[in-house]
RNA sequence: GGCCGAGUGGCAGAGUGGCCAUGCAGCGGAUUGCAAAUCCGCGUACGUCGGUUCGAUUCCGGCCUCGGCCUCCA
């Protein structure tokens, strides 16, 4: 089956056609810099990351942009809070971003590029969009003027009216309409900010995403994804602005939003206070276990997130690492992902299917004899490719699970001779007490072919 | 209030108008000195009430419960 992906905007699964082959686009939100991301805000990363993978898999050559966003009121306040300067917070949490993505197994996008660095850029489009009558400055603002584009609330499913009647915040004076929202605004002397035709100020957020797509992708993009959230505001008034901006021009052809992640059923999210963080995690499990973790339901449902999400995932994990372990006596034969796997993910990304497949997989490589047992692992290894997992020695993984517990392997390896001895010797009984004192260091031990093995246990 | 989504076996989580998800846990067996790993087998799962149908967990409608967005937010 050719991809499928589901479009926000037209509430369906579409066949994914590309507007130009020869050049795929997509583009993701990315963090603001201000502290540690936590593993809700890891979810769209690892989806995505995997739709780039399927589509580089299609296409020779795929356009990945994720941007940073540097310039926050966030931002500012945790620089104030902390007495240093901005960019030492930025710099900071942009440098942890990339370590924690990347620990999570997500390939480095194409372009990562930084708002404070498109300024320019986002001050033509608000000049675009002045001049085509679609924003107006006032004290210091400009404005995007939403009864301008007839289409607007189309991809949010809002009503005007709707929106107008569940309007909570108090509308600022110098609004033409209510729902007009910000491109620029004014900065105090304190706060960063960049000269500009309306004065000193810093742009608004939305401007931010619409000029970076606009710079680096083009006016028309393929795939544009982030969290369900983002939906409204964020992405309706930036497919308001750069349509505006582009005289009509389609902006974005499939819109992708990921389910949330919820904590005891709950939104995980700073202000609730519910978070875990990336950085906690990869203490408890290795980066591999929590992007499986993370593809173990479907990206547009919820996945509600505990201790037994991430131990479900490191065992499934070590039993797919110890069938290639058991195969370890024939090399992986090169292989393309097998059929099951590929028509899973290309059915709105099914990974869920596409894991129940590699199980499977899995179960026939662990029985293969032959010449098909290299086939088998080289398809398993190549499956574990697209999702992104599997691509590490089975030794690897398994050091890496016990990595952060203390286990001193010198005290293993003697305990497993003297255990071997006693078995030569045939005193069962002395052997199994030394087995139970390799237990107690927190070590599994496997006899097999002749041979003893050990692994830390969970 | 408006808009959206969800309710599947002990847990996680796909899917389908009639037949198997898959993984973890559990039980039985094979294998093993015993284990571990592996393999084989087992368990009357689809919120609720109606409707359509030869047949519905799957389609339609009502209801209940939960969550999300409407404000910064992945």
């Amino acid at each position: 089956m050719p991809l499928h992906l589901y479009n926000t905007l037209s509430r369906r699964k579409e066949l994914f056609t590309p507007i130009d082959p020869a050049r795929v686009t997509m583009y993701v939100c990315g963090p603001t810099v201000y502290n540690y991301v936590h593993i809700g805000n890891a979810r769209p990363v690892v989806v995505f990351d995997t739709v780039y993978r399927l589509l580089a898999r299609e296409y020779p050559k795929v356009i990945y942009a994720r941007n940073i966003t540097d310039v926050d009121d966030k931002i500012n306040a945790a620089a104030q809070a902390g007495g240093v300067d901005i960019s030492e917070i930025t710099g900071k949490y942009t440098r942890i971003y990339c370590e924690e993505m990347a620990a999570l197994n997500t390939l480095p996008p194409t372009i990562e590029p930084h708002a404070t660095q498109h300024i320019p850029q986002m001050i033509a489009m608000i000049q675009e969009l002045i001049a085509g009558g679609h924003a107006y400055a006032a004290e210091g603002h400009v404005l995007f003027h939403v009864p301008s584009y007839a289409d607007y609330g189309k991809l949010s499913g809002r009503a005007r009216e709707d929106m107008i009647a569940g309007a909570r915040v108090e509308v600022a004076p110098y609004k033409k309409d209510p729902a007009d929202f910000v491109l620029w605004k004014p900065s105090t002397p304190d706060l960063p900010g960049w000269d500009s035709p309306w004065g000193r100020g810093r742009p608004g957020w939305h401007i931010e995403c619409s000029s970076m797509i606009e710079t680096h992708l083009g006016n028309s993009i393929d795939i544009h994804g982030g969290g369900h959230d983002l939906i409204f505001p964020h992405h309706e008034n930036e497919l308001a602005q750069s349509t505006c901006a582009h005289g009509g021009k389609l902006y974005v052809k499939y819109w992708m939003h990921n389910g949330f992640l919820t904590m005891d059923k709950e939104k995980m999210s700073k202000s609730l206070g519910n978070i875990v963080r990336v950085h906690e995690l990869l203490d408890q499990a290795p980066g591999e276990a929590i992007r499986w973790a993370l593809l173990s339901a479907h990206y547009r449902q919820p996945l509600d997130w505990s201790d037994d999400t991430l131990t479900q995932a490191k065992r499934t994990l070590t039993r797919l690492y110890t069938a290639l372990e058991q195969a370890g006596d024939v090399p992986a034969e090169a292989a393309a992902a097998p059929a099951g796997v590929v028509e899973a993910l290309s059915d709105d990304l099914n990974t869920p299917k596409a894991m129940a497949e590699i199980a499977s997989l899995a179960g026939a490589l662990n029985q293969a004899t032959g010449p098909a047992k290299a086939k088998l692992k080289g398809e398993l290894i190549a499956a574990g490719a697209l999702l992104g997992v599997l691509q590490r020695s089975p030794q690897d993984w398994f050091a890496a699970v016990g990595a952060n517990k203390a286990i001193d392997s010198a005290e293993v390896e003697r305990l497993i001779a003297a255990r071997a001895a006693a078995r030569a010797a045939k005193d069962f009984a002395g052997a199994d007490r030394i087995r139970d004192q390799i237990a107690a260091l927190g070590v599994v031990i496997e006899d097999r072919a002749g041979k003893t093995t050990w692994r830390a246990a969970e």
